[in-house]
This record gives structure tokens, sequence and C-alpha cells, in this order.
DNA sequence: AACAAGACCAACCGCGAAGTG
DNA sequence: ACACTTCGCGGTTGGTCTTGT
């Protein structure tokens, strides 16, 4: 695994990007997609590394970058999920749609992370204080930068593993959904393919053993739908869905590149957060996934995570 | 108004894992 | 199995902006 130079340094742009070089960059991309990073600059006329070139992108040019000031919600989502992923950014910028590991990063070393240690200073052996976030305006913090280094709080971390599906490999449905339902029942899950349930306040959920060729996965909700969702590559979601498809108690499509779903259950699988444009076409995924911060966030209040 | 200190955040760096031949 | 390439992640740096004196 040796590890080859990232660039020649020779010759090539640093520091912040101009207009133009975004412009290139921007328009290269859309010609011909992501990926191939490394090639990238030389193939666009870019006089920048490709590691450069793909940070540009993700952390600033992405079109779907929300940008602007980190919502209460969010910021308590990002407190939760640190608390129960670690430094874990990129994980926890996949559970905030149009957020970049880098933004939340930063917002954490500057903010989260002073508020997060002054309130375990303040209770650290009272659970419930978790819950209350202060809900004050950004007050100004002491005026102690954090020394470089580790964080200091000692946060209850899962070591969960980021993972990327490039390959699906899926078992006849009926084996399918025995494996998908046994180890979630068994929590196998959990540990490579952190699962979010999507419940709403005060509604409890359960996974039950699937009948024949039935992937019966239901949620006690009062409405009947129940909600899980687990990374999977949305690059090979239309591969995951059409295999539910067949032979499930599921109805999900995938139309004008949009998913819509009716079932007992919609599973939505992602590693990487849905464009806003998926979110927003979708009544289902309106419903119980966009932005639903405050369903993330019960959970994360209830004793369903280890 | 001038300066210093602190805050913010885009960008860089190095590492490890995954992919490929 | 191995060597190499590519990619993605987390930690860190440094330039710029803001605030206080």
């Amino acid at each position: 695994m040796g590890r080859s130079p990232c660039c020649s340094k020779e010759g090539l742009n640093r520091g912040a990007w101009t207009a133009l070089e975004d412009k290139i960059l921007i328009a290269y991309i859309k010609a011909h997609g992501e990926g191939k990073w490394r090639s990238l600059p030389k193939r666009a006329g870019l006089k920048r590394c490709g590691k450069s070139c793909r940070l540009r992108w993700l952390n600033y040019l992405r079109p779907d970058i929300k940008r602007g000031n980190i919502s209460e919600d969010e910021e308590e989502l990002i407190i939760r999920l640190h608390n129960l992923l670690g430094n874990r950014w990129s994980l926890i910028a996949g559970r905030l749609p149009g957020r970049t590991d880098n933004e939340i990063k930063n917002y954490w070393n500057t903010t989260l992370g002073k508020k997060a240690q002054a309130k375990s200073c303040l209770s650290p052996s009272n659970p419930n204080q978790r819950r209350t976030i202060s809900t004050k305006p950004k007050e100004k913090p002491t005026p102690v930068r954090p020394p470089p280094g580790p964080l200091r709080t000692k946060p209850h971390v899962i070591r969960t593993k980021a993972m990327k599906c490039t390959k699906v490999l899926m078992p006849p449905p009926s084996q399918a959904a025995a494996a998908f339902s046994s180890s979630l029942q068994n929590n196998q899950v959990k540990d490579s393919m952190p699962m979010i349930p999507l419940i709403h306040p005060h509604q409890t959920h359960s996974v039950t053993a699937p009948h024949q060729d039935n992937l019966n996965l239901t949620t006690n909700t009062t409405d009947g739908s129940g909600d899980f969702c687990a990374p999977y590559s949305h690059h090979h979601e239309s591969d995951f869905l059409r295999d539910l498809q067949v032979g499930h108690n599921l109805n999900l499509t995938r139309d004008n590149n949009t998913l819509s779903g009716t079932s007992d259950c919609s599973l939505l699988l992602l590693d990487e957060p849905m464009l806003p444009e998926e979110l927003n076409a979708n009544g289902c995924l309106q419903q119980n996934f966009a932005m639903d911060l405050g369903s993330i966030a019960s959970f994360l209040d209830t004793d369903e995570w280890p």
C-alpha cells in the first residue's frame, strides 16, 4: 500500500481558488462527471492537484451544498451524532444533507466542541442534561482557542466503518430478506452500516422476522409506516430497490430520477446524503426523511442505540 | 484610527483503505 | 500475493475577518 505523492508541487497553484478556476472545474465536472480526480486537473486545464480539485468541489462547488448558518436543529443533531460517532465527520455530514464534513468539523472545533465540553463540565453524569441544548443565539464563546491535537472530550464512541458500496451482492430474494432481517435482529448490521430508524417522537418500533418471501420490516408507528435509514450508496440503490421489489411487500420505484414508494415499510439505504431534489420530489421522503432532524434527534434519545 | 488578539473557515497534509492489474 | 494507484477521511495550518482596547 504505497502512497504516491499527491502531486508534483512545481507549477501548481495553491491557496485560495479563483473564480475562474471554480468556473473551469464546475464546467468540467458538469460535462464529464466526478471522479478521476488525479487526471482531472490536467484534462480540465487546471493548475491544481487532483486532491485540491476534489476538495474544492465537495466542500464548496457542489450544487447541493447548503450554505449559511447551522440551525439549532442541525446543531443539536451534530452534538448527538458526535456523541455516538465521535469525530466521524463524514458520517455525521451524511445525516445533514447539504452540509460537508469539513464544515461540520470546523463548526465543531470552533463552537460546538466548547459548548459540549462546557456542558459536560456542568453535569457529566446527568444524562437528561444532554437534551437541553441552549437555544440562545450564538453567544461568543470565551476566547480560548482549542489547542491543536485530538479533542479533549471523550464521547461514547461507536466505531463504525464508513463504507461505500460499489458492488452489491444480492442473494435470491428470500435469502436476502432473511439475511437482512436476521442481521437487523442480531444487530449485525449496525457495526458496518449504522442504521437510523426515522421515527417520530414517542413511537416505538420493532423488526419482525420475514415470512416466506416477504421482507416484512414493520414498525409500531401510529400510521403503520415505519422507516429505516441505513447507509447504502445511492448509485446502486436502483439495484437494491429492484431486488426488494421482487417478491416482497414493497412497491418502490425510481421514477424520473426520484424515489417513490408505498409499502409496509420504506427502506432507504444511504451512505451519502440524498440530493435535495431527490428529497423534495418525493412525498414519502418528504414526510419521513426530508430533513426530519427532529425524528433523528428523537431516535437518538431512545434507548435503541447502544 | 491603529493595533492586537481571537474567531472563523477554506485549504492543505498525511495516512489508511479500497481498487486494479 | 503483491505492487501500485486512487480515493476519502480526519487533523492541522494559515489567511482573513471581527472584535476589543
